[in-house]
DNA sequence: CGAATAATGACAACCGGTTGCCAAGCCTTG
DNA sequence: CAAGGCTTGGCAACCGGTTGTCATTATTCG
């Protein structure tokens, strides 16, 4: 009979129904809600207890559209299969939803074009983004954070808050160990061109290298693909080196396999000294020498510094950098260098 | 001086402000873009221009709000750092995206709890769910079904749309290859008691075990995870086994360690055969013999089924049951039995 | 050439909240 | 007891689209 009716309806419940229970109006019931203090604490507990008796559920839509904010966080990467990630987005996904905010995970699937599409996209459904290893230039970079608060891993633009993951001086001190392994002719595997990352490191390593006196020559690129391992493999066969310090674990992994295959032995014939400790790293045959990164930590880290952007009032000013130690781990595939 | 301004303004382009640039009304510039039929060629094509001009992005927040349909599917699985999902994952987000939906991923933590909240959330913010290995009861799957379109993946509910990987079937081609090595004593390793997979897997190798007269024990549960797989190998060794069939790869790896630890040699000593050929699988030490998985087309599949019953004007009926095959990959780590 | 029909676009309500503004009510204080 | 201040809650506009209704116009047909 009646055409609207109060609680058996299928249709979720809304701040109407509870003000029409509670005898108030729904702008009463949004501050009820949302500043508590702004209500009567009597009119807030009947409120309260109407929307607990209707099972409310706020329409985050909604409340994003009005108050613009959305609760919610872009988290870009550039390739979800890539298990560096999985540890990065679980400590995003901890420590945002510990905020009470949503994470809204993209893959970029390593193209500028996609990365900067999605930023267009997320500027109206997230309050934030966290880019990992960004694909773009460092102006399309910095555009985007003038657009929205942003934090980026692992790459680092002048004005954007940034989180870095300190592989560059690790790496140094994997290239002291081969050499104290006695090893003189080493190759750095570089990862793609695009990578500041694989830059930095290089760049990093280049310098240790003639300071050391010892000559380190550059391969690739490779893409950060267990695949690319056989090409990284055979490069560093063919250019006659004993050891390996490779852009990321997923390479090294691939190398270890194509090494494998054909007949050359890790570490007595190589060494491959690998970065990031990713999942299979520790199990891998032999176990991986890497570089250990906190990565879950650095995602957490980034989060921090997006709320402290979203939040400024609580909390001091928020950072402008944030650079997580590493350390070599070494395990079974580095070893005393072949004597010719 | 102007208190708007009409396009050098810093806010994003909205549809009244194409609208005012064409000299049409709002709602005309909504059709245009959504239903361009309904609307004159010559209009939509000077709508279309001016949208490109000021480089209008729709928002999607208020396009959910007033439309019902967000353009998200949400996708919840119970741990992102299980390899096993990487590849689901990548599956469900581009076949999404290849439709033109967004996707929300969420971890649930193996937690019913954290899930079903998560589904209420949802029900306001996504049009659709992917649930993959639920843990929750029947009667509770069925019920969140009945509110907003679902697929579940490796869990069978009556009455609610799912993909299924049948390792059962495989399970028992293993079985049979571990006979056929001469194994007699063979356990099988067992997954959360939660977990319908484990359930279905364990009653077929039960039966397939009984048909060929040998016996298999059940050991566990264990947590999938490869830090249970050294209480795993232990109750292997103490139960005096010679082959166990594992309930996931993760698991599998881990007794491969804990084994490697206390010097029992695998194959020789013990075989392993692990399920679902993650990434890892492949070059852990030794290389797993295990129950390859197609898990990245399994979400493709999950998905079409998803977007089939969001669109049921398109394509046929939607089906109700997906099973993907799968197949036993023989690897190191399965061999012939020790003579006693 | 007039009428029937279809195509087109404007108007306004609506989705479910948020928030600025204001009035009423309460209490405190002189 | 009156004046002032603060608390409280209602009204209504608004966020940015979608969509049903309807008037107008263009087109086609008899």
């Amino acid at each position: 009979m009646a055409t609207t009716q109060p609680s058996s309806v299928d249709r979720p419940p809304t701040i109407h129904d509870i003000a029409a229970l509670c005898g108030v109006a729904a702008s009463t019931v949004s501050r009820a809600l949302s500043t508590p203090d702004r209500v009567n604490i009597r009119t807030r507990l009947r409120i309260e207890a109407a929307a607990a008796e209707l099972r409310y559920i706020p329409n985050n839509q909604a409340k994003a559209l009005s108050s613009g904010r959305t609760g919610a966080v872009g988290v870009l990467v550039p390739d979800i299969t890539n298990p560096f990630y999985f540890d990065l987005i679980r400590g995003t996904q901890l420590q945002l939803k510990a905020a009470g905010y949503t994470q809204l995970l993209v893959d970029t699937e390593e193209s500028d074009e996609v990365e900067a599409s999605t930023m267009e996209q997320l500027r109206k459904s997230a309050d934030g983004i966290i880019v990992a290893a960004s694909r773009l230039s460092d102006e399309a970079l910095l555009a985007a954070a003038a657009k929205m608060p942003m934090v980026t891993m692992n790459r680092d633009v002048s004005g954007v808050p940034a989180v870095l993951i300190d592989t560059p001086s690790a790496t140094s001190q994997g290239l002291d160990h081969l050499i104290s392994l006695g090893h003189t002719r080493i190759a750095y595997m570089a990862g793609p061109v695009t990578s500041q990352s694989s830059t930095r490191r290089w760049t990093t390593l280049a310098d240790a290298a003639e300071e050391r006196g010892v000559e380190v020559r550059k391969l690739g690129p490779f893409a950060p693909k267990t695949q690319s391992g056989a090409a990284a493999a055979d490069a560093a066969v063919h250019s006659g080196v004993t050891a390996c310090i490779v852009f990321n674990d997923l390479i090294a992994i691939g190398m270890l396999q194509r090494l494998r295959e054909r007949g050359i032995r890790v570490p007595e014939d190589m060494s491959i000294l690998g970065c990031d400790d990713i999942f299979g790293a520790d199990f891998c045959n032999p176990p991986l020498t890497t570089i250990a990164s906190p990565i879950e930590q650095a995602g957490r880290v980034a989060v921090s510094m997006l709320l402290a952007q979203l939040n400024p009032l609580q909390g001091g000013p928020s950072r402008r950098l944030a650079v997580m130690p590493t350390h070599l781990t070494i395990r079974g595939s580095t070893g005393p260098a072949r004597v010719p």
